[in-house]
DNA sequence: TTGTAGGCGTTATCAA
DNA sequence: TTGATAACGCCTACAA
């Protein structure tokens, strides 16, 4: 049996009344009281019953993350980090992280949201893996419900976000290829739905277009965002008739695997193949060779969301802030060999 | 402002305890009335309080999992798997999953555990990454307080878990490259406190003694279950006057590490050198080249935690299960070359 | 400086 | 079959 706020006072024979405000810390209390109440609290192992302070002030002081479970098996190390970021902040701003699992869009995740919304689970949650029309956006705030997102959605509303401009530093590795004299860039996305993949698809594009390069339907495959995916999507661009001399993938899972199918093939990356991964997550800094990649500081930016989220619940800063992350091009031995 | 039963029970002109029983299937209820309530609840988008409810019946239908974070940054696919798990498997029994980060052992984990009992936050919790002695182990013990673990730590108490033989398992590992005719086998560990090190280093240990080979403390480095800690270990170890010709690491992760100082150094995988993980992670089914390694199925493992930890909170089953999971060995090209 | 009383949204007990 | 009422643990306006 938990001890109770009136256990204490019973205890000291005070009222909950008094213990309640010793312990919350308000003025109108003898110090000596105030003593009293918190050696008896932490003697008797008092812990404020959660439950009941919500009721009486309607937070929570929970944040709610719905891992977007696409993939058969979700295994991508991105997660990993991000939810260690959520965790990390959320700690520290005295709020609990509330995780469930759902695949994007179906009735589970709609219900998951329904649920931490109307019962009042949750003060706010935090979104990735946007959808270019996304419903958690629409939902979300005609509910007037706070949430941030990683990269935006194309909806109609304003919202808290944190951007990459994935477009842009795309864009660069495609610039890297090209200056290392590479004129067949394939690309390989996944669910053109996802955000992430626009932004990355449209910098292969703007890319080749800014070198003169034609866009050759042929070189662009569609992956999942997994090795498995990479490494099918790679046999399949490395057994045309005229194959690319470099590979841009969505993001370092699928490169993972295209590593693999490659060398696999017998080819030699760095050497006459080239192959990009996206996001620099810390646990495939040991791929091999390892991969020049697009690096995104994925623990900092959950935590970021989450400062952004608090601030938003606690009413601590108006309006919506919409934050851009600069990302580093990180040069590794799969485009430029040994 | 969220509807709530009382919302409801006006709307229709009812009394709250009919709406109440209407809507948690009691049986005194007209069935007119039931539908009514229940069309006008959906209607009306009501979604019960669950603090209200958690203060009525004391559970809180919650499950705890605080991620260990002993490394710098968590990248590890092992627990985005871990928690899709938990996650998937929570929904399945109508928990909601609560997950914060924490160092093993720190005062931070203290107090998250202490705060979600006391505070009766979570039914119950799932622990991984067991210490040999883990004052988590006791302190839920002591306190009767329903947790379920991944493998088993050595205190004293009877407790519901789920076990891998790792010594057994890793041991086949080391009979598998003494059959390659290995006789000089290095192992990466971590922390000597952690359960799965003293399991994996006892099978390396035990095989090493069941074929006669004898062990050499040169051979022996700590690592930190990181791709880093690997990548630093192997260089160690491969610069040694007389180098190993294989090595046995503890986990995936630092495999990766070792697959790249390896290479980096003018190794050739799977040849000279042959290099075995522990974890079967299915983010890494594409490493280069694809490792040797004991499959766990992780995500299977994070389900079953938590159905065995519903049913001790539900009291579905009495006493305590001890589950052993059978692993398999899966031999690629990172021991047996192409 | 301390205590009394009422209420947050539910569910359970008891009476109608 | 339905309704009034108390209680869960905490906080706070108000009274003493």
């Amino acid at each position: 049996m938990p001890v109770s706020i009136r256990d204490v006072a019973q205890h000291l024979n005070l009222s909950i009344t008094t213990v309640s405000r010793a312990l919350n810390g308000y003025e109108d209390v003898a110090e000596e009281t105030r003593q009293r109440v918190l050696k008896a609290a932490s003697e008797l192992g008092y812990t404020p019953n959660r439950a009941a302070r919500q009721m009486r002030h309607r937070f929570s002081d929970t944040i709610g993350y719905i891992l977007p479970e696409d993939a058969p098996r979700l295994s991508d190390p991105f997660f990993a980090e991000f939810i260690a970021g959520l965790g990390d902040e959320s700690v520290k701003h005295g709020f609990e992280l509330l995780v469930t699992t759902a695949a994007s869009g179906s009735q589970e995740e709609q219900q998951a949201y329904r649920k931490w919304l109307h019962g009042r689970e949750v003060d706010g949650v935090v979104l990735n893996r946007m959808h270019l029309n996304d419903w958690r956006v629409q939902y979300l705030a005609q509910n007037k419900f706070p949430f941030v997102t990683l990269e935006r959605s194309l909806d109609p509303y304003d919202y808290a976000s944190v951007e990459t401009n994935g477009r842009q530093w795309f864009g660069k590795l495609i610039d890297h290829l090209v200056s290392l004299g590479h004129r067949r860039i394939a690309y390989i996305g996944t669910n053109p739905e996802l955000k992430i993949h626009a932004d990355r698809f449209a910098g292969y594009q703007g890319g080749l277009h800014a070198h003169g390069l034609e866009y050759d339907p042929q070189l662009v495959v569609t992956g999942d965002l997994t090795s498995d995916g990479g490494f099918h999507a790679a046999r399949q661009l490395l057994t045309l008739p005229n194959p690319p001399t470099a590979i841009a993938c969505v993001d370092d899972m699928t490169a993972m695997g295209v590593l693999h199918a490659a060398q696999e093939m017998g080819w030699t990356v760095g050497k006459n193949l080239a192959i990009t991964g996206f996001d620099g997550i810390e646990g495939f800094r040991h791929t091999q060779p390892p991969l020049t990649t697009i690096n995104q500081p994925v623990y900092s930016i959950a935590c970021r969301l989450v400062e952004m989220l608090v601030n938003q619940i606690t009413g601590k800063m108006a309006g919506f802030q919409h934050v851009q992350i600069e990302l580093v091009l990180e040069i590794c031995q799969s485009t430029v060999g040994k």
